[in-house]
DNA sequence: ACAAAACTTGCAATCGGTTGCAAGGGTACC
DNA sequence: GGTACCCTTGCAACCGATTGCAAGTTTTGT
């Protein structure tokens, strides 16, 4: 049904050889027969199956992309850089949807199964040991938004989240703030144990301070709205370090519910600055992270390990800045 | 380096066909044969080369799903439902990014060059003849959120835009708005016309009512708030049918900043009921579009497609239902 | 004009599986 | 015990491509 190698060459009267050659970069073909070629498969609508080549080139140009942040809205905008900067390099984007999974088995036997060249693990919240299983199984593998570390054990693309923690402390300290709080994301993700404790070593030398914390079922709207519900029943602080742009989303619509206003009644500081953020009807004080760097640096790590698959793993981190809108007061 | 057939078969002491018989459902294989050959498997940590069977069965179980609305948040969920669905069936999804891409040409070439099963066009925007392409170059499609017809060419799920429109518009009426507006999504959306059509045909009739439309840039929040914006300067109607929920929650926006009250100065009617509409803070009046249904739906026309190439193209089309929340004044 | 070097081309093996076919082994039945 | 039938198994061809090798052709240099 599908036209094949094999009926180009008949129609161009050549090997079936001289077709593949045409159609591989930098292969010996005379110009002649590949005029001869680009007819032939002109006429018959002939492109080459990429499945079958990679069974000899050992390359499918499949490149698993796995994640389980499907409920932050965040995400999109991670989907689509990450889309289309593999697209410009010609590679497919092949997805897991983890979402009720934890462990990494099923998804890398499927990938293997698929023989992806390489795995984008893109998510914050799994543990290193969730790509390591990659590596372990011999599939190549970048951790985008992974947790920092100084010797990783796989390829880690993101940010200090430890670093972010203090420097949201070091914010809200900077505007006066006594009574502080972190709210974070699920206590079994990385991102926000990191970004818990950078907080709370910023903030655990000043005695003069009220220092609390809790942490929202998942990341997303529902629950940061369900958690700043739960503290205003009892006596919240007055300055939140959100570990999450939709988890400061949600506890700001809580806050509003109660008859508070974010930046004068309680402060908040979120952490992503994504483009909801921005808007007018938010306008929320937050933790800029370079998404869009961090993911082309993933997908040129990606290319690297290609051509070396020997490569070194490697963290890059990248720094994050506070973006002053108004959901803190001012500085003092 | 990886564990092949070949290698499970050797161990076993069996032949490689013996291997692959264990692997396929209902092959005809001894208990004993089986036993032995699980063993070796579980010893070799072998799993099946999927991309290699497909060569012989024709099947790949990857499937194509293309699309372009990377910048309205409903389509995380779109995303998220569509992958779970994919994989439950044991489906593998290949993402194509359109973005700024409007031929199906690179698509549809894309896609038969990794053998696709068959190919989802999720886009409320793209026409018809784009999913056709697909169709005439051999792969199965179903276009979902697609133009609803009689006599569909290709598979559609979704739902009546036309409709949609007609009762976005009697739903208006019927809380006595007179100067009433359609604020649409971009002008070569199909579903931005049909909704527009179903709007007109149905104010028409009304003598007494002042009817303007126009349309945004795209299906964004930016654009939805620019939109109105701009309208705003003018002489605004009173009551609006936003053509989708994030065009509504744009123009919400900018009602606020001119100290506008939805529901109350201004109404606003979406369409989609997409999760930020129950946000308090958002409280959106709007037509539910019953997207889970959509999607499993189309994930079950895929799997019939599979099973019945010749199956005759079909149009599943949901109903949908006003869902009142905070931003139409209540009805007469 | 001739030899050497460089380029083209087709053959055939290979990638990792699947499957039709025929042979072999076992069981059931008379 | 012999025949008929069914199940299991391995052989070998094939899916759609790539690639090392050797033979054939062209180009280059003198």
């Amino acid at each position: 049904m599908s036209v094949t190698l094999k009926d180009v060459a008949a129609l161009a009267g050549v090997s079936r050889s001289a077709v593949s050659r045409t159609f591989t970069e930098g292969a010996s073909v005379s110009a002649k027969t590949r005029s001869k070629v680009e007819k032939a498969a002109q006429e018959l609508g002939y492109s080459p199956n990429a499945l079958a080549s990679s069974l000899t080139t050992g390359r499918t140009k499949l490149i698993g992309l796995i994640s389980n942040n499907f409920h932050n809205p965040i995400f999109l905008e991670v989907f689509d850089q990450f889309t289309r900067a593999l697209q410009e390099r010609g590679l497919r984007p092949l997805i897991v949807n983890l979402t009720d999974e934890t462990e990494p088995a099923n998804s890398v036997r499927m990938l293997r199964q698929y023989s992806v060249d390489a795995a984008i693990v893109a998510s914050s919240t799994l543990p290193p040991s969730f790509a390591k299983a990659f590596h372990d199984a011999g599939v190549p593998v970048v951790h985008t938004f992974g947790r920092s570390a100084t010797s990783p054990e796989v390829h880690v693309v993101g940010i200090d989240n430890v670093e972010c923690g203090r420097m949201a402390a070091r914010e809200l300290l900077a505007r006066g703030y006594k009574r502080v709080g972190y709210l974070g994301g699920p206590k079994n993700a990385t991102s926000a144990m990191d970004r818990y404790r950078g907080f709370m070593e910023e903030v655990e030398n000043h005695s003069d301070l009220e220092v609390s914390h809790s942490f929202a079922d998942n990341y997303s709207f529902e629950a940061g709205r369900a958690e700043m519900l739960r503290l205003l029943k009892g006596t919240p602080a007055d300055g939140y370090f959100c570990g999450d742009d939709i988890l400061s989303i949600g506890a700001l619509s809580s806050l509003s519910d109660n008859g508070l206003k974010p930046g004068k009644d309680i402060g908040i500081i979120g952490l992503n600055d994504m483009e909801m953020s921005r808007w007018e009807s938010v306008n929320l004080t937050t933790i800029h992270q370079p998404i869009k760097q961090i993911i082309t640096s993933s997908v040129d790590l990606v290319e690297e390990m290609l051509k070396d698959p020997t490569r070194y793993p490697e963290a890059r981190i990248f720094p994050c800045r506070v973006i002053e809108r108004g959901t803190l007061r001012p500085r003092l």
